[in-house]
DNA sequence: AAAGCATGATTCC
DNA sequence: TGGAATCCCTGCTT
């Protein structure tokens, strides 16, 4: 077949073959001042290569009429170099040699063979101590403190999507919270800075207020002084004190109070926790510091502590809810994916006291993963954090919810669920009961232990709810703007939104069953940068019960 | 089904 | 130095 020129005007096309020696021609060698590769999917070019052959293309840049060499050796994705492939083969990703190791960054491996690979079968090695003492003398030393139970209880893992997968918010998910002493309530942020407060055994009941922030909810956590309390740290640079009751927000703490002075100095607020006996509230924000705020004064106490990396995000703060000093911190440097534990927040912070390499790195459009202790193990040890990198679970690529034992760095265990494909980023452990709430993208699940599980008022056992927010306001969002959200549902079942339902039935070890689908009418178009028009149709109509539900047999 | 988009840190030049 | 390109193991909508 004779190479095809693309525009009447273009030079000669010359195709190379696999075959052929990887040199080029000696005219062209000559000619060739400079090169570059570009993808060229044109069908014309296509049609000659083979399906997963690269095509590369170089050509001179002078006068236009240079030959094109177009080259059909098969090249890798990544680094476009001969020899090797990388991507998806099937439901497994081949890492590019080329590249450090994605998961713990260094050079010489890939995923694969990576040490600190996360896998059942090797767990996750602990990375090497910036500390002197070695993990038995960690664990050890945990041990014997006097108000921790000396024998590590058995874990009891929330493996089985019980309660619902629920599309409840327009943006994603970014941050979850039980209520400390109501069990069935459970608190969602977004990234829009709303918060939701619902019923996850009546998941139609629910509250959402629009004006706690003006962007992302990073964190937020109950007053341990109030039920009725939340603090919450938002990308808008405060921490805010907000009635649960009322959805009355006051601002606790303004790292920008001189306002927007461009991105280099704009503050924004991600990790946070509360320390109850110091009356604190610990947050970190995007220039890797740690602050300490009194909640009493509304004063800093102290000076920011650098945790991570400098200039990069400290996504995740939890304190251990049986030793409040003892820290888990997550950073988003694209170093880290390594877990930090810090052994007390008001002693030595000058180096964490171990890391463990984890996978949660991630490029783009996921909320940061933030690892969180189990409260109920008085054993100080496990921990929680979505994975993303998938693996290959009978052909599908699933990304795991993980359980981590800071303790040893082991993977206690993984869980996963053939219907969710999409990745959990966050993830929050109840403080009482055996019940696990993640959220991934837009969506909210709720796990329970198998043995455990049972029924939920309106929702059968083992089916799975999808419920589409409809999301018709643009928000103008400012403070002390007006907020026209008439949280409406109109609920349209609509039969999709959910991914994999189709194959749900039956399919794979951990399938759920019958799936109902309880999707909400999403239809209006998304201009949504701050203060952007409102392009309502604000067609709310009340919840209709009878089509909030729809029975779909896969 | 495939394309487009939202989106953000890093790397490239 | 800063704007453009890149990443291309996302999720959702059209």
């Amino acid at each position: 077949m004779p190479p095809e020129t693309r525009r009447s005007a273009f030079p000669k096309v010359v195709i190379e073959r696999d075959t052929d020696s990887e040199q080029s021609s000696s005219e062209e060698e000559e000619e060739e001042e400079e090169e570059e590769e570009e993808d060229d999917d044109e069908p014309a070019v296509l049609a000659e290569s083979e399906s997963e052959e690269k095509v590369e293309e170089h050509k001179t840049k002078n006068k236009g009429k240079a030959p094109i060499t177009i080259s059909l050796k098969k090249v890798c994705k990544v680094c476009k170099k001969p020899g090797h492939e990388a991507g998806f083969k099937g439901a497994t990703y081949i890492d590019c040699p080329m590249k450090p190791c994605f998961l713990c960054k260094m050079p010489g491996h890939t995923t694969v063979t990576c040490p600190h690979r996360v896998a059942t079968e090797f767990g996750v090695i602990p990375a090497a101590r910036k500390s002197t003492r070695n993990a038995l003398e960690y664990a050890f030393e945990r041990q014997i403190r006097p108000r921790i139970h000396p024998i590590k209880p058995a874990y009891v893992i929330p493996d089985q999507v019980n309660c619902a997968v629920i599309r409840y918010h327009s943006r994603r998910v970014t941050c979850l919270e039980f209520h400390p002493t109501n069990n069935n309530i459970l608190l969602s942020g977004d990234k829009k800075g709303q918060l939701g407060v619902w019923d996850f055994r009546k998941v139609y009941e629910k509250v959402v207020y629009g004006n706690v922030h003006s962007c992302i909810l990073n964190n937020m956590k109950f007053s341990p002084a109030s039920d009725g309390t939340v603090y919450a740290a938002s990308s808008d640079g405060t921490v805010s004190c907000t009635d649960v009751e009322t959805g009355i927000a006051l601002s606790l703490m303004n790292l920008n109070p001189g306002g927007w002075q461009g991105p280099s100095t704009w503050r924004m607020l991600y990790g946070m926790d509360m320390n109850a006996e110091k009356r604190a509230v610990l947050v970190a924000d995007n220039f890797g510091y740690l602050y300490l705020v009194d909640t009493r004064s509304n004063n800093r106490t102290g000076n920011p502590i650098l945790i991570h990396k400098k200039g990069s995000k400290v996504v995740g703060l939890h304190c251990n809810p049986v030793q409040p000093d003892l820290l888990l911190s997550c950073g988003n440097d694209h170093f880290d994916n390594r877990l930090c534990i810090w052994d007390s927040i008001f002693g030595n912070m000058d180096l964490p006291s171990r890391e463990i390499v984890h996978s949660h790195d991630f490029n783009r459009y996921l909320t940061p993963f933030r690892a969180e202790w189990d409260p109920k193990d008085s054993s100080e040890s496990l921990t929680v954090i979505g994975r993303y990198i998938s693996e290959n679970y009978n052909g599908a690529a699933l990304h795991p919810i993980d359980f981590i034992d800071i303790s040893t760095g082991q993977l206690v265990a993984e869980i996963m669920d053939p219907n969710i494909t999409t990745i959990s980023p966050v993830n929050k452990l109840h403080p009482r009961d055996d019940v696990l709430a993640s959220g991934s993208s837009r969506s909210l699940f709720i796990w329970r232990p198998k043995e455990k599980s049972e029924p939920v008022e309106q929702i059968d056992v083992g089916k799975i709810l999808v419920c589409d927010r409809d999301e018709k306001k643009s928000r103008k969002r400012k403070f002390g703007g007006e907020s026209d959200d008439s949280d409406d549902d109109k609920s349209i079942p609509k039969g999709k939104g959910f991914k994999s339902q189709k194959k749900s039935q039956g399919s794979g070890q951990m399938g759920v069953g019958r799936i109902l689908v309880c999707d909400r009418d999403e239809k209006k178009s998304r201009k949504r940068k701050f203060g952007d028009e409102n392009d309502d149709s604000d067609d709310d109509k009340p919840i209709s019960k009878g089509k909030w539900y729809k029975s779909q047999k896969k």
